[in-house]
DNA sequence: GTGAAAGCGCTAACAT
DNA sequence: ATGTTAGCGCTTTCAC
């Protein structure tokens, strides 16, 4: 009736427990044999191993846990479906948690986690987490902690983010390869790093290409279609010679999109545009955006891999006695941005 | 050094571990006191339960199972957001996992959450699965399995989808209701059910309100942009009153618009248009596409519903002692779609 | 190459 | 109201 266990297998075979688990472990000490007459009598009695004993016992769970903000929003979508896919084909299983942005419910769900005693924790951090404490209690438990996209250099944790600087360059400098002189950008707010960075990489690519960095045209919004369209308006109203716009993010970037079209402004002939985090309706609106991919399936993949490392470290850590390694510079990843070159920013030759 | 157990705990206050669980648990034979010494001890020990040595006593794990094609996709991004919610509210976590629509990662997969001993399992079936056989084993181990969307009656168990004929019909009258008079459908694969009853939902709408079947409005497509782009060419070639398009899903949609846009057909002036799923991008495009919703997060929260219905019935079933009840037929949820009007399907009063 | 025994940390039946 | 005891199913020394 009950579940099968090795007991059950052991006394069909008159053998041991112990046998029987070497056996289906592939212990080297077992003979080849018997492995093979356990393992036959394991399917046929409709075995399947108890992983709550297991990892109870062996200390191991092969279960890492993962923190994002929201599955529902794309970006996040995509670094699961890259973590669970490499993460499988390394014999680790995916226990999720959203913090919905709350911090409440990333502390709940970090305690939640260490329960569970998973091997590790991958985490994206929510906009307004009052404190890192839970956080440090991770790292105070050994449980190896990486984080992505979201980080926290207090952390010291391994992570994977997205060059944003240099993807705010290579936006730019396609703008200019295609013969836009008078590039205008729609930022975010500076407090949030990844903003500033990409201003940066707006100013220096100018820069670099001996354009000059014109105030006017640059404007601050606050990352929505809404901030986009009024943006927009603005530049239109202050330069006459402003023939392109890079956005911050697709969003902005399709609000901007939709004012120019209302307002009649050709695109991409009159007016070249690039946005920046390849949003899933980006391909589909019309001229299509062309805009700055951030990978997230393959974060996904670096953040596990980080994690493998950090496991294998753990391990050679206690085999080196109690000796306290001076704790090294954890590695951080940075992705190359891609650049997605769609109608919005393809100048068709001039006439 | 190690984790503080409940052992700990006793040892600290001279008294005994079982106690110390009890406290933890609020069970109501320890007194108000003792519990209240207990629990303000457990957090100066730092005490943290073993989520693992619990489920391997109790039998429960509070952890359910979730397997869908991929957290990529929109959709089940929406479906898995909406059941941790729920499901974290109720003290529930998430397994999750990815069949990327092979048959041999869901069997993998559904193994793997039987031997973690998930509490039940919430399931979107592969396209490809060659057969059900690991579901029915789901079955067999009396683990509660919640099906959604893509669901398979044979499994006999409870199970959410979105009522697809309604939805059609929804969308028809919709375009009915604004004027338009001669409305073709750009179908899908016919043997896939959800596209048959759309397709019947569109018919039955026509009949209803006393407008003419007419076979030639009616284009059977595979599903994708470029099979909507072909299918609008078909349709047009065919038929000088056609009026109105209502596409089986919104990618067919969109390449029925953008072929329709580039060749001068004014919408929704002339050409009415709506699709079916609101992916994404809907909102972005010119026209913003009308389409039908099929609230991903509501059928996540009510599959959880289910699953906790099923506990609820289990709990129920092995305190009637070992009668087999009667198996009663299933719940099945049929969600109600929403109609989201948006640019494409709003006709302008004549003139 | 195989088996005996201990125990991971907890819960729950059964005393007291 | 509290404590004793047993054991969930497995892994892992250690002995043979």
């Amino acid at each position: 009736m009950s579940r099968t266990t090795i007991h059950d297998i052991a006394k069909e075979l008159n053998t041991s427990p112990s046998t029987v688990s070497k056996a289906l472990n592939n212990h080297p000490s077992i003979s080849a044999a018997t492995k093979e007459l356990i393992k036959t009598t394991a399917v046929n009695l409709n075995y399947r191993q108890n992983r709550l004993a297991s990892s109870l016992r062996s200390g191991r769970t092969n279960i890492i846990g993962i923190m994002i903000p929201s599955s529902d929003i794309g970006f996040f979508g995509g670094v699961v479906h890259g973590i669970e896919k490499i993460a499988r084909s390394n014999g680790y299983n995916i226990l999720l948690f959203q913090s919905n942005e709350t911090g409440e419910y990333e502390v709940e769900g970090i305690e939640t986690l260490l329960q569970t005693s998973v091997d590790g924790i991958i985490a994206s951090i929510a906009k307004d987490t009052p404190n890192l404490d839970h956080f440090f209690d991770v790292k105070k438990r050994k449980v190896p902690l990486v984080l992505f996209d979201r980080v926290k250099d207090e952390l010291n944790s391994p992570s994977v983010v997205v060059d944003d600087y240099k993807g705010a360059f290579m936006a730019t400098e396609h703008l200019i390869q295609q013969g836009y002189m008078n590039i205008a950008h729609i930022s975010g707010p500076q407090h949030i790093k990844i903003f500033n960075d990409r201003l940066c990489g707006y100013v220096d690519a100018l820069k670099m290409n001996n354009l000059p960095v014109n105030d006017d045209l640059i404007q601050y919004g606050r990352n929505s279609i809404e901030s986009g369209k009024f943006s927009a308006e603005r530049l239109l109203g202050r330069s006459k010679d402003m023939d392109a716009i890079f956005a911050v993010e697709d969003f902005t970037a399709l609000g901007a999109l939709q004012y120019l079209k209302q307002a009649g402004v050709k695109m991409p002939e009159k007016m070249g545009m690039i946005g920046f985090g390849n949003e899933s309706f980006s391909p589909y609106v019309t001229p299509s955006l062309s805009t700055i991919d951030q990978q997230p399936a393959r974060m996904g993949e670096e953040a596990f891999t980080l994690f493998l490392e950090a496991m294998a470290k753990k391990a050679n850590g206690s085999q080196n006695g109690e000796v306290e390694v001076a704790e090294e510079e954890p590695k951080k990843i940075v992705l190359d941005p891609v650049l997605i070159v769609r109608e919005s920013s393809i100048r068709t030759p001039q006439g």
